[in-house]
DNA sequence: TTTCGATGTCAACGCTTGTTGGCCTACAGT
DNA sequence: ACTGTAGGCCAACAAGCGTTGACATCGAAA
């Protein structure tokens, strides 16, 4: 039941290739920047074909904005390290994979990809941090003051690429924004 | 000394309606989805003057990003406030005027934006914290950390629109968030 | 060996874009 | 009243875009 399609097709390859090439342009240079055309020479096929298999460039782009954030389970984490385990996570998943810088540069000026990551942290995030924190705060708004710190992180790191948080050892971004991160989870506001 | 041009020309209200569409158009699309067309026609003029007045987009868009966040001088304001203020004087600033917002977006697929974001926080930011924070931490460092919790509460808020931080009201995103500023500002990192 | 669907290429379509140059019009200086 | 210039519009350009359909080729089933 795991497999619908038991035989591999041929054009298995070629899919793959274009939903490199694709991740690759749409993390570079955005989703309206990222041609079509630009995409197929990378993998070395007939613009066509991504139409084929994918059916639009907004197709193609919901194939290549897949992602699971891989958030590990936090009740087994120890409660005053959620910050930190947060944190670490998010920068390796970060550099290991650029789907995420594609679909942060698109959500800018695509409709699409801001619904997409706006589901991505109310499935993902919003449901991992259930039930953390007590008080005024609901668990929503903790994990969109999360997601604010996180993606900001992001955004000044990996797209605008601001040089005192590039040159941030992810050593030292662990050090620095763990305890914010705690905060948000499982602190209180002032007043 | 003041005023380089002394008589104002004719064409100045012209101008103005065309840097004015053109800030609304680039916060609402981005850099690439805002057209010389559309604004042209919000600012009621031929797309040709646009040409005429500022050279070419990215000539526009230069103009239309000219922004100052008009930072209080941080000497004067109680040391434990830091944070506080900031949070304050900036969802002020991003709400009263949407050249922020067009910066921010356009920043994620322009280059030139991304340059004129980097420039903004280095020349304004970077300098009006100096002197701020003591330790291992630099100054440039401290405010890299400030933009990135700033920058990522506008992402959540005016771009990506997440709900809970939309939701949130400006007290409240004042209340959480100024302890982080605070703590970038003047704190020590965990370890 | 023939057949037929899957795989891939080619050329073109209709459209939008930034940008340009020519032309008309109104108004200030004489 | 005349004239020069600044302000404005119109039409068009070359280029690039997403997208389409017709045609070639390969590989496996018959």
């Amino acid at each position: 039941m795991t497999d619908t399609a038991p035989r591999a097709r041929r054009s298995d390859a070629t899919r793959a290739a274009i939903l490199r090439a694709a991740r690759e342009r749409f993390a570079a240079d955005g989703y309206e920047r990222a041609t079509i055309r630009a995409i197929a020479a990378d993998a070395r096929i007939d613009p066509s074909m991504v139409m084929r298999y994918y059916g639009s460039k907004e197709g193609l782009f919901a194939a290549a904005a897949e992602f699971d954030l891989r958030l590990p389970d936090l009740a087994a984490v120890p409660p005053d390290r959620l910050g930190e385990t947060l944190v670490r996570h998010f920068l390796a998943r970060w550099e290991g994979d650029e789907t995420l810088a594609a679909l942060l540069r698109a959500a800018s000026t695509n409709a699409g990809a801001a619904e997409r990551m706006r589901l991505l942290f109310a499935n993902q995030l919003a449901t991992a941090v259930a039930g953390f924190g007590t008080g005024p705060a609901s668990t929503a708004h903790r994990a969109g003051l999360v997601a604010s710190q996180i993606l900001g992180l992001a955004f000044t790191r990996y797209i605008v690429r601001l040089p005192p948080v590039v040159e941030m050892t992810p050593e030292d971004l662990v050090d620095w924004v763990a305890p914010t991160l705690q905060r948000y989870l499982t602190g209180r506001p002032s007043r």
